[in-house]
RNA sequence: CGGGGUGUAGCGUAGCCCGGUUAUCGCGCCUCGUUUGGGACGAGGAGGUCGCAAGUUCGAAUCUUGCCACCCCGACCA
């Protein structure tokens, strides 16, 4: 149960986003280290999000499989870039047998059950996937492969904070193989499309697409695509990535096929996901002070409805009023919770469902039954207006219509004016001290200009757009002929 | 993994420096009653391995050491 409250984002961001977290009711911190408990009200918004992306995959063609948690160790080291980006945080499963110490302290690990070979938990699936690929393909006619699945992954963090890093996560991780480089490229790019369109549409979270640098690029991948958030701190946030894997898999672990001639060629791999980090994401794009702010179409309860009463009798004359209301509203298909908890007074519940980010709330009271009226609340304006009863299913349905659009305009409009451009050093660490947000800049292109530039001013290469753009004098070097991009100081 | 901080009831906390009856207060929880248009009020009640473990001591929430967890700042990453 949240007490009053939560601190302000204006005082500590940091500290606002994790009693947020916490206080909506969306996850908490289990007693294994940097791991979450998703509570339901956290996963029903998790599951709105996989619900929405599966119907995509699947009007994109893809299926879904499932591939083991555990991989062989031997496989990992296959790709020399794959193995070197994940060594450094895998868990790794060396036994698999406990037993009762003797001296009764509890439970021990067997030291004779040690495995053979040691099972690394998944970071992500590119080296079990694409060992099983290499059985599955054997002509063109195999191909191409658009597999995605849902999963955990482990990846263990030094230092974690919920949804946005931590050790164990949720994502999908989609896995495809191709005939020809085009085709692939063409995957990765759509997919990027569908997460940007998901994330934009859905989430109300407006994005920039572009592509990553070498320094930024995913272990094993020839280019990462990525589309990139800005928070209300100022900070970017990888919200997806989506990468072309050109044939260095299909090389590692020996996958080819037979084309139409008959001559054998190496597959073309993608792969791309999405995690519980676009949680994180939702969260620090449309909260306020008074808690979470969900966009309509990802809201678990899109309408809650308060009975304001004195006697029984009254109750009972709002509950039909209500009870008719919530039937008519989920024919619509808009989800409804009636609150009529005796326990808690109205001014509470109005706190916490603002708390919950319950995109509309209705107030029903005796003056309203007489008046024909109810009061309609707004969670993202924090407006208030008392509504005819007539026509009202249709109203709610519009407004929340209005919200969802509302919300992804103010994130656009936060996101214009967070955009800046800098020509110097010293003029991008003034935009990042102040405000912070995206800064546009030139830069050669050399992975050294980058790193310095990382050094000086703690922000990094969010990504090249994809829309061109003419050249420009590098902001470090001076060099003519560089390329603009967007750094950002970033989550 | 480096630097700093915190850990006392479900949550937030006082006490710790300077060891000493029964560990403080608020919120929440349970019971009863009155209440209900922005986090109600009264009365009664329950709830504690003082993060864990060792040590010092007649005696430890308090002192020492080790460990664990979390938070903030760095390095690494989705």
């Amino acid at each position: 149960m949240s007490s009053k409250g939560i601190v302000k984002r204006s005082e500590d961001f940091s500290k606002w986003y994790n009693e947020l977290v916490t206080k909506a009711d969306l996850a908490e911190h289990s007693d294994v280290r940097g791991c979450m408990i998703i509570k339901p009200y956290g996963y029903a918004i998790w599951e709105k999000i996989k619900d929405q992306l599966d119907i995509m995959f699947k009007e994109t063609g893809h299926q879904n499989a499932y591939f083991p948690l555990f991989i062989p160790k031997s496989y990992l080291s296959k790709e020399a870039d794959h193995v070197e980006g994940f060594a450094k945080e895998c868990a790794v499963v060396t036994h698999y047998r406990l037993k009762n110490a003797e001296d009764g302290s509890g439970v021990i690990v067997d030291p004779d059950a040690r495995l053979e070979e040691e099972l690394i938990v998944r970071p992500t699936s590119e080296t079990i996937i694409w060992n099983t690929y290499k059985k599955w393909i054997q002509s063109y006619r195999d191909l191409p492969i658009l597999v995605n699945q849902w999963a955990n992954v482990v990846r263990w963090e030094m230092r974690t904070r919920l949804f946005l890093r931590t050790s164990e996560f949720l994502w999908q991780e989609g896995h495809t193989a191709h005939a020809t480089k085009n085709e692939a490229v063409e995957e990765t790019e759509k997919m990027l499309g569908v997460y940007a369109q998901f994330v934009e549409e859905h989430m109300a979270i407006p994005v920039l697409k572009g592509l990553k640098t070498e320094n930024e690029r995913f272990a094993g991948a020839e280019e990462t695509y990525c589309i990139e958030a800005l928070m209300q701190d100022g900070k970017a946030l990888q919200a997806g990535t989506s990468h072309f894997l050109g044939q260095n898999f299909a090389k590692a672990f020996d996958v080819t096929f037979a084309d139409k001639e008959g001559k054998k060629n190496h597959v073309w791999a993608t792969s791309w996901g999405v995690s519980t980090r676009l949680m994180g994401a939702l969260i620090m794009t449309h909260s306020d002070d008074k808690g979470l702010i969900l966009p309509p179409k990802l809201a678990p309860i899109q309408v809650v409805i308060v009975p304001i009463y004195k006697s029984q009798e009254q109750l009972q004359e709002i509950s039909d009023f209500a009870l008719q209301l919530k039937k008519e509203l989920e024919l619509l298909n808009i989800s409804v919770r009636y609150d009529d908890d005796d326990n808690k007074k109205p001014g509470w519940k109005f706190a916490e469902y603002e708390m919950k980010g319950v995109p509309l709330r209705i107030a029903v009271g005796p003056r309203d039954l007489e008046n024909n009226t109810v009061e309609l609340a707004r969670r993202d304006d924090l407006s208030k207006n008392t509504v005819s009863q007539d026509n009202l299913s249709s109203t709610l349905l519009k407004l929340l219509d209005q919200i969802q659009k509302d919300l992804f305009s103010k994130a656009s409009t936060f996101l214009k004016k967070n955009t800046s451009f800098a020509s110097t050093i010293e003029e991008m660490n003034k935009i990042l001290n102040s405000k912070g947000g995206f800064v546009e800049a030139y830069w050669n292109g050399d992975s050294k200009t980058e790193q310095k530039i990382k050094e000086l001013t703690k922000a990094t290469i969010r990504c090249i757009p994809l829309t061109k753009s003419s050249n420009g004098k590098c902001i470090l070097t001076g060099d003519l002929n560089s390329k603009k991009v967007v750094f950002a100081r970033a989550y």
